[in-house]
RNA sequence: GGGGACGUACGCUAACCUGGUAGACUACCAGCUUUGGGAGCUGGUCGUCCGAGUUCAAAUCUCGGCGUCCCCA
């Protein structure tokens, strides 16, 4: 392959970090922004956006939650009113002080998230038993002033999320929403993404600011740093009382209620951009890219027409299974060219047309995850295609999984723990007392923390990786996003 | 949170040290020729991150801001 500069230069194994901002720019998934930060989501990311917000959303409407907005500002005696809430965001709140040259009479903060404004209505809005479950969600922006070290879809000072806020009459339904919600997140990460995801809680030290408990997903990227796909909150009564959330129940007694929220953002692009992508560029999961096939018509001089006629009838074919395919016909580009652009892109499945598979009544069909082409009969083409899209999209899913296994260690003590953090990263799977005070100290000697505390746990638990004590709980630490 | 490197056209880079007409490649536009792994010829368009200072003169020197990347925590 030439060495282009309109290629993808950096080798995913070398550079990383340069590797991934290269296939996001010039995959042209994004353009960074003119405040630090910010990026603009061009049509293939908002496409793949989309997509997540369609299997996401079928999965919350079948269950009974509805989708909403709420006020992008919020008043600043709201945003405070839950002490450790506010505690966990002040740092990054990005403050609205006037209005035109006008000073307001009290700062209006932009949402980092959404509970305190919400809630404000909630309390206004949950009156009797009968008004819960309560189950909303909304689809929005939010913004967190990211001083340091932003990355596109990764961590940035804007991003697109939704935020689910539900609200119930018992701390079982409350229990049952986030398990709900988690699994349905998994369904969407693992199957549609193709990202393998832990699941867990969250420690003391790493929960949601403000919660109850925090359950979490995370994946594990190819540079050894873990990286939190999605969080499934309990809030127990922590904002209801400050709220006043109450409601009279079927013994006509006040009772606070029990909430939830949960949330996923824009940030399972870079996941999947970091986990699929290779040194081409990009690898979009085919259940999630907008166009699953490009056919490349190839032809010399004037010989074109019968060429792109039969590029037309492959189309619909395709359209006919369901499939979204795009010709190149462009006439200023080779194929050669035509084949890295589309590489570079992540479309899963190419079709090459020319005229020897035209004598031959014959396609050549090509599939990006692992590079392979292979010359089919042209009538079996929108089956070919379709049982192709199939295998990319479980293979994969089964190399992430293997690289995620390989990826989690078990640490035998403190020193092999620092090892191999050091040394290649990953999740390092160990034993914990439970203490804050070893935890703390393990992330202020390595960097690493307790990204996630697995629900299945072994049956033996080993001593705690730091003081040595007895186990209560097998973690897993790592560095993060 | 700490440290380091760097900002010149879409991109990559030269001129900077030693102040004096910003140049190459690529991309882009037009035309012609081309098409099975980043095609050729001819012509053309586009640039010194922002602000202040020093100077007759600043891409170049000084200060500040903004931005990007890397390493460590």
């Amino acid at each position: 392959m030439s060495e282009k500069q309109e290629g993808i230069t950096a080798k995913k194994n070398d550079d990383f970090s340069e590797w991934y901002t290269q296939v996001v720019v010039k995959g042209e998934l994004a353009d960074y922004g003119p405040v630090q930060g910010t990026i603009a989501y061009r049509p293939t990311a908002y496409a793949i956006w989309e997509s997540i917000q369609k299997q996401f959303n079928d999965m919350i409407i079948g269950s009974g939650h509805r989708n909403v907005y709420f006020p992008l500002l919020i008043p600043e005696s709201l945003l405070t009113r839950e002490k450790e809430h506010i505690e966990g965001f002040a740092p990054e709140v990005f403050w609205v002080t006037h209005g035109g040259d006008n000073k307001l009479s009290e700062r209006l903060a932009v949402r980092p998230t959404s509970e305190t404004v919400i809630y404000s209505f909630y309390s206004k809005w949950v009156r009797s038993w009968r008004d819960l479950p309560l189950l909303l969600n909304q689809w929005c922006n939010v913004l967190r002033a990211e001083i340091k070290s932003t990355k596109p879809f990764i961590r940035g000072s804007e991003f697109l999320w939704q935020e689910g806020h539900t609200v119930h009459a018992t701390v079982n339904e409350a229990d049952e929403e986030v398990m709900r919600i988690l699994e349905y997140y998994k369904i969407l990460v693992e199957d549609y993404l193709a990202v393998p995801v832990l699941i867990g809680k969250k420690s003391e030290r790493e929960k949601f600011a403000g919660a109850f408990y925090t359950t979490t997903l995370e994946a594990m990227m190819p540079d050894g740093k873990a990286l939190q796909a999605g969080t499934s909150h309990n809030l127990g009564q922590n904002f209801s009382k400050p709220f006043g959330i109450q409601f009279l129940d079927q013994n006509n007694k006040s009772q606070y209620a029990w909430t939830t929220s949960w949330g996923v953002s824009t940030r399972l692009i870079g996941a999947l951009v970091m986990i699929h992508g290779d040194d081409r560029g990009l690898v979009i999961p085919p259940k999630v890219a907008p166009i699953k096939a490009v056919i490349v018509p190839i032809y010399k001089g004037n010989e074109g027409e019968p060429v792109v006629k039969k590029a037309n009838e492959i189309k619909s074919a395709l359209g006919k299974h369901g499939i979204a395919a795009l010709i190149d016909a462009r006439d200023d580009r080779t194929p050669g060219w035509k084949f890295s652009e589309h590489e570079m892109k992540g479309i899963p499945v190419r079709i090459e047309i020319g005229p020897k598979d035209m004598k031959e009544k014959k396609v050549v069909i090509f599939r990006r995850d692992t590079a392979e082409k292979k010359s089919i009969e042209e009538s079996s083409v929108a089956k070919a295609t379709a049982e192709l899209l199939d295998d990319i999209q479980k293979n994969l899913l089964v190399r992430a999984r293997e690289a995620l296994k390989k990826q989690t260690i078990e640490a035998k003590d403190y020193a092999d723990f620092k090892k191999t953090l050091e040394e290649r990263g990953g999740f390092l799977k160990c034993g914990w007392c439970g203490s804050d005070k070893c935890e703390g100290s393990i992330k202020e000697e390595t960097g690493a923390t307790i990204r996630v505390i697995p629900f299945e746990q072994d049956k033996k638990i080993p001593d705690c990786i730091y003081c040595g004590k007895q186990g209560k709980e097998i973690v897993y630490f790592a560095r993060a996003y």
